[in-house]
DNA sequence: TCATCCTTCGGGGTTTCCCTGATAGGAGAT
DNA sequence: ATCTCCTATCAGGGAAACCCCGAAGGATGA
């Protein structure tokens, strides 16, 4: 790609944590085609940088503790149509993935990635891709090919609306047991409905649908 | 060994974040007296590295994949005394940084820090001193002076070392077979913590405990 | 009509939960 | 120095929940 006259394209950082951004840094301008535009610690930074700097590429460290890292990304979305956002995070990115692409992020990739993951992602979403990890993505392809169709709702959506109650009450911290006696019904469907919630939002275990319900309550309300 | 002027002083990494190690090391190594001489993603490998590599510092990420730094803490302080331990973490809980002290590490700093204040714990540390933020260093002081009475505010504060661990765990959405593997204990065990952490907390069910750690470590407590 | 969900359950095996101990070690107290 | 409280580890056993199957009736839509 580097050839001659190879433009650099520009990188805009934004990462709380400044270790993070000084390694993001490093390993960015390591490559002769990148090179890191401007930094920033939070989301009122990046908002106030992003208009004069216009960067090909942000590269966007989500963490809970100011959910405002999805409301950065539906507001570059809103305002800079085809500027690509690659979304780092720390947790499981079988809970966020399809989220965050789904307010329109174009890839997503863990911190526990390698260097070269991440490069590999920063050039797949720069060219106008997509990039998830492996199993995101299988999991994805598998559901088009049942449905012949793409999901890019949120997925949170494709829940029915019974699902959608019973993750509301996971979310508060209710038993299967409670949960069943609530609604009149067998403990068995309420476990049916669990199983499914947990395929469509491709979570693998118990206690990782009890986090995504209870993240998903606690983040709106 | 060089005997006049600087003789560089060797660093350990461990964090499971290669992003992050890359944005440690490029810190360390922009100084002229301080060497990178080796890396771990996780407990095994550090354990495994440490026993070749004799560093003269260890920078270890509190929460690591399987279990968490504060075993590694109390290892190293057992096998090698003399070995200085920083602590780096993305918690903002005072909670932690006294109970890494009182389990022998020998400074804590949040990943939030500037580049310059890792740098200047580093060498604290490394001068056979004690590095902790303002703000815990202050209420430590303050708690010294008013002899140690006011420290119940916060019930979690009364958790011990092993329940705060497998909270922690918890919270991050792992199976109790998970927490048990990853911490090299049964699994009766780890029931056993939970059993007390739900005493002391005062909850009655398991998802409520589950929905209290997701919350805490999410940072909403 | 036929395929596809949704909703509701059951069977059966595995895992976790929960309660009750039990042992060993450490910290403090008298 | 003994006693007591707490911590950390684990076992046994019954109840509950989880997980992977399957199934049946109803709604929906191409």
């Amino acid at each position: 790609m580097a050839e001659f006259g190879a433009r650099q394209r520009n990188v805009f950082l934004v990462d709380d944590h400044p270790i993070v951004r000084q390694g993001l840094a490093q390993l960015i301008e390591q490559e002769p085609d990148l090179k890191v535009c401007g930094e920033a610690a939070d989301v009122q930074e990046a908002r106030a940088s992003l208009t004069k700097m216009l960067p090909d590429i942000v590269i966007l460290d989500l963490s809970l503790r100011d959910s405002d890292g999805l409301e950065l990304v539906k507001d570059i979305r809103n305002k800079y149509q085809q500027l690509p956002v690659l979304v780092l995070s720390m947790h499981d990115e079988s809970i966020y993935a399809e989220r965050l692409l789904s307010v329109g992020a174009n890839g997503y990739i863990m911190k526990q990635a390698a260097a070269d993951q991440l490069l590999t992602a920063v050039r797949r979403v720069l060219a106008g891709g997509i990039y998830v990890s492996e199993r995101v993505g299988a999991s994805m392809i598998e559901r088009f090919a049942v449905s012949g169709r793409v999901q890019n709702a949120d997925p949170i959506a494709r829940l029915s609306n019974r699902e959608l109650q019973v993750l509301n009450l996971i979310g508060r911290g209710r038993t299967t047991r409670e949960i069943a006696d609530g609604l009149n019904l067998s403990v068995k469907t309420v476990e049916s409905h669990r199983q499914r919630i947990k395929k469509k939002l491709t979570l693998t275990t118990a206690p990782q649908l009890v986090q995504f319900a209870v993240n998903w309550y606690s983040g709106r309300h």
